[in-house]
DNA sequence: ACTCTGACTATTT
DNA sequence: CAAATAGCCAGAG
């Protein structure tokens, strides 16, 4: 097992995003506290799809901006995803993305 | 052991 | 205000 442990960190807060809320790279770096490895994350989120059960479609950046749809295999998967939880996609960029934002830090307590 | 790359972010031009 | 650049960490070749 090595240190997947960042890996691992990711999955579960990626995991534990609620239905029908999105977060950003960074946000959940932060939350790791290894803030400035973002692409990290987004990494992670690679890896994420063999491994399945991660709902990395509630993953973007900070922008709003659904920067990793073109690694859900599909074209829009991503976008319709989103969609079907209530999530207001427009243009490859979630709408009111502050208002569906979840912040691991806040509501996740400060630890895992 | 070295180098490159990447689903980011913040700063500067 | 929009676009370009640099900084950053960690994994994979």
């Amino acid at each position: 097992m090595k240190d997947q442990n960042f890996f691992q960190k990711v999955y579960e807060v990626a995991r534990q995003i609620p239905y029908g809320r999105v977060t950003s790279y960074g946000a959940i770096a932060r939350y790791l506290g290894t803030a400035r490895s973002a692409r990290m994350v987004g990494w992670a989120m690679n890896g994420s799809i063999k491994n399945g059960d991660i709902p990395a479609h509630r993953v973007v950046n900070r922008n709003g901006l659904l920067s990793g749809k073109h690694h859900f295999g599909g074209t829009h998967l991503m976008q319709q995803l989103l969609e079907n939880e209530g999530i207001e996609v427009i243009d490859d960029q979630v709408v009111y993305f502050q208002k569906h934002f979840w912040d691991p830090s806040v509501e996740l307590d400060y630890y895992i």
